[in-house]
DNA sequence: GAGATTTGGTTGACATGTCACCAACATAAG
DNA sequence: CTTATGTTGGTGACATGTCAACCAAATCTC
């Protein structure tokens, strides 16, 4: 027998993919005409200009953010392209692909990143109260760690 | 000057794009290997399964659901290939299209249902407390409705 | 009621992400 | 050494969604 969901419930779900599909549209949107990158290029810049000489295996990367190592090569295609980013071989390991930030996306990500944060609390962050914003990121790690 | 985000907004932040990434992963898997639907799809047929004699006028389906015509017509296009919706011509108004569930469509959305709930329940909805749920639902729409 | 504008919807080009699969390399067992 | 196994990445085919241009029917204006 189904359990289905409560008014309550329906209401949270609902109200969930309704903020999912305006919110990423909407920083999605914002972000590019301010910097020309995607949230997605975001990430990335983001999460290579925090690591050491801005570098990572993809491998490392693609764990770290939790995206496909498949999804991963195919972005790093694009931004190399775009000199965002640049594709070295590994010392190591031979198969090893290392990933590292150009000046140029160094610059480019340190330009959005002001932008970017104004959005996320326009939208976000700057709309909720101080015990929302702590069930907020209490309930998401709780449900995106069940699914790691 | 750029205000930052603090190390609570940030948890709430990368928590939110994380719970994003992964449940809207798990959902849509396990909706596909359980009926053969995206979460889409599910959208789609769930409206108009709603809807007076199963059929909706595609701007008010794509105002409903908050997507560009331009999705739905193009989604419509490829559901009506899979014989789960018919698309006619609006006798009121000679450049309208109505959308129909064909019986197949509503078979299909009445036998994905219960699992997809199943799974909504198990990788969100269940996670929560009942104030995280009213939580939830609360800032959703308010963000959302920002943005609308 | 002719011309301008709005509205409803479609289309094409393009960016992104998924899956399935392959290739090269690494590592542990025998 | 040699084979079985797992790891690291890359690729191609395909589904989806975006934007912008476009068409045609419906409305509005004067």
């Amino acid at each position: 027998m189904t359990k289905w969901l409560t008014d309550k419930e329906m209401h949270a779900w609902l109200g969930y993919r309704r903020m999912r599909l305006l919110l990423d549209l909407r920083l999605g949107r914002e972000l590019m005409a301010q910097s020309g990158l995607s949230e997605a290029d975001y990430d990335v810049l983001s999460n290579l200009s925090s690591a050491p000489d801005h570098r990572k295996r993809l491998s490392e990367l693609a764990a770290h953010m939790r995206w496909s190592k498949s999804r991963l090569s195919h972005h790093v295609t694009r931004m190399q392209q775009r000199g965002l980013v640049t594709r070295d071989e590994c010392a190591d390991d031979g198969r090893g692909s290392l990933i590292t930030l150009t000046p140029q996306g160094l610059s480019t990500i340190e330009q959005a990143a002001p932008g970017h944060v104004a959005s996320v609390r326009e939208h976000l962050i700057d709309l909720l109260t101080e015990e929302e914003l702590d069930v907020l990121g209490t309930i998401a790690h709780r449900v995106a760690s069940r699914l790691a």
